[in-house]
RNA sequence: UCCCCGAUGGUGUAAUGGUAACACACCGGUUUUUGGUGCCGUUAUUCCAGGUUCGAGUCCUGGUCGGGGAACCA
């Protein structure tokens, strides 16, 4: 029936990507001693995503795949926005995912001292200058693309002189804004970014590793290739919008002659019907928009994780979009089918009704209650069976009763039977309705003889429903998550507020499940049969007010 | 206007000069005590124009289209 877990677990016989080819060529050709080590460097200044997902993925992957080890580097160099609450949800995360930072966690403020000394180096070369300049005249003297520069008055200071300065701002002698280091490359290149870049700026703003111990920091652009170089990082894998700076990172290795560390980029994510920038984020946030970072709708890791998405599911997603450099817009519907693919497998089946009415079994004894044996999981018969409480009422779901049906109607109706899951079969009597026409009871007649697993009444059913006991339900809020966007590329025109869904969340605050659900605790992920998969808001929900997150439908079939 | 990158079914990803394939989605059939799962099947793809070659998605030239590129952000 289902599929062996080993047919999940693809990266088995994939074709090779891009990245995977050039490391093996490396190998091959005997590069960094054979060696690959990664690394995933996040700034702590904002959740992960799932596009970050795919990236440390990638990142862990590689290295993993290639007997290799992967650092997670937090690249610190502004300190106006990092915190240590974002490093302890990052690595959180990180963690979640299932992989492991074997290869070291650093920080590239680990590093401030080495780079200060990189500078002072390229100082003393020739390669470098403090320009005394506001960032209006420079950007003045930068040129455009197509249209070269001018180079800065201040550019051909000795490096005696530009010592002194650049310790001059070291040592906090100048304000913020009057001074910077610049690498002294070309103002006239193609590659703007070569353009005799800034490398370091005074700041008088304390960091949350290094406290006040700097005044002046190091731009990412001089700290992050070095950093990799500093960890004798192999392969350095970054999304596209890096590749212009590629030749820059090279420049400042091949100058001060450190570590080749060698850069690849690859596409990041794109996902239908979602956002994946941070800035945009943090404003459904901040707008209130959502509950917070954690929201079940956020494609932020932690709001997957809430919303009952598991770490195996995301990795399967991560496989199967696989890595290119062209420009994508992954189907969200990718990501559920990873999703249901790893529950389907896993996932207990239980019973719960989301939208009760009352079903009356006219012909069951008042005072009986038997206990029906029902299986855990029809996938993985080692999940083994439980007891089901019956009797004469029950809860079932107001969508399995219409008046008026066709043929491709499977559910009860008048004239029909349908079997109660792991129970009997039983047939239509009459319905109740209330003064707005609404049904709230069903009654129906049951068959004795039809009972599961030893059915000899010979009546066949075509439809199947769910049921809870009255007497033994618990009562539950479950929340129902819908995509948090009208279109499926919300930042591409105009604003992403204005094709919000206003449905994205609907609280149904009804429900009646199984006993056994009293215990649910969050982590774990339920299949409500014939609706989907849920799992206990690690937020909200409490002993005596279970609140449930819908993580996704079971794919609906039914064309009716 | 200049530089960098890209272009294969609806969406992604392979094919590394030799029969364009796989997954998701869609549609249909089948199984089913979940209208789920499983199984089977249908539809549908190389941006354009030249060139090289016995043979081009792949190599070359030119074009078109898309993305990225100027911050005391990362």
């Amino acid at each position: 029936m289902s599929k062996t877990p080993e047919a999940a677990d693809e990266s088995k016989e994939r074709p090779l990507n891009f990245i995977e080819q050039k490391i093996e060529a490396d190998i091959a050709a005997g590069k960094h001693g054979g060696r690959v080590h990664t690394r995933f460097p996040p700034e702590p200044n904002g959740h992960l995503h799932i596009g970050h997902a795919k990236a440390i993925c990638v990142s862990f992957g590689l290295a993993e795949k290639y007997g290799g080890v992967t650092n997670l580097r937090f690249d610190d160099t502004n300190p106006e926005k990092e915190s240590t609450e974002y490093v302890n949800a990052i690595r959180e995360d990180v963690a979640w995912l299932g992989f492991d930072w074997k290869g070291g966690e650093f920080y590239t403020s680990d590093y401030f001292e080495q780079l200060y000394g990189f500078a002072c180096q390229l100082i003393k070369l020739g390669k470098a200058y403090v320009d005394d300049q506001s960032s209006e005249e420079m950007a003045a003297q930068k040129g455009a693309p197509g249209k070269p520069g001018t180079n800065s008055p201040f550019r051909d200071r000795s490096p005696e002189e530009n010592l002194k300065l650049f310790e001059g701002m070291k040592a906090g002698e100048f304000p913020e804004g009057t001074r910077v280091l610049r690498a002294k490359i070309d103002m006239a290149h193609d590659n703007m970014l070569m353009r005799d870049p800034l490398i370091y700026r005074i700041k008088f703003v304390a960091h949350h590793r290094t406290g006040e111990d700097w005044v002046i920091y190091p731009m990412y652009d001089f700290a992050h290739g070095q950093s990799d170089s500093i960890e004798n990082i192999t392969h350095s894998l970054c999304s596209l919008e890096f590749e212009n700076h590629r030749p820059l990172y090279d420049w400042f290795i091949q100058t001060l002659d450190i570590y080749p560390t060698e850069q690849t980029e690859f596409a990041r994510l794109n996902l239908s019907y979602t956002l994946m920038s941070k800035r945009k984020l943090l404003r459904l946030v901040e707008e209130g928009v959502v509950d917070g970072w954690d929201d079940p709708r956020m494609p932020t890791i932690s709001g997957l994780r809430r919303r009952g998405y598991t770490p195996q599911s995301i990795r399967t997603f991560a496989d199967r979009i696989g890595v290119a450099k062209r420009n994508n817009e992954i189907d969200v519907s990718l990501l559920e089918w990873a999703l249901r693919d790893d529950l389907n497998r896993t996932a207990p089946r239980v019973m719960g009704v989301l939208n009760p009415i009352k079903l009356v079994v006219l012909n069951y004894p008042e005072d009986k209650k038997e206990f029906l044996e029902t299986q855990n999981n029809p996938e993985d018969p080692s999940a083994g069976t439980r007891q089901m409480p019956f009797g004469r009422e029950l809860w079932m779901e107001a969508d399995d009763f219409k008046v008026d049906v066709n043929k491709k109607w499977f559910r009860l109706a008048p004239g029909r039977v349908v079997r109660l899951k792991s129970a009997y079969i039983v047939e239509y009597v009459d319905h109740v309705e209330d003064e707005s026409g609404a049904v709230t009871e069903v009654h129906v007649n049951y068959f004795s003889n039809s009972k599961s697993g030893q059915d000899v009444s010979g009546i066949k059913a075509k439809g199947t429903l769910h049921w809870v006991s009255c007497e033994d339900a618990v009562n539950a809020e479950v929340r129902l998550y819908d995509r948090m966007f009208l279109e499926s590329a919300p930042e591409a025109n105009g604003d992403f507020m204005d094709c919000l869904n206003p449905s994205s969340l609907e609280v149904r605050s009804n429900c009646k499940l199984e006993p056994s659900l009293a215990h649910a605790e969050p982590g774990t992920v339920y299949q409500f049969t014939r609706l989907g998969y849920f799992t206990v808001d690690s937020r909200y929900s409490e002993a005596e007010n279970l609140v449930f997150n819908r993580a996704v439908t079971l794919k609906d079939g039914w064309k009716g």
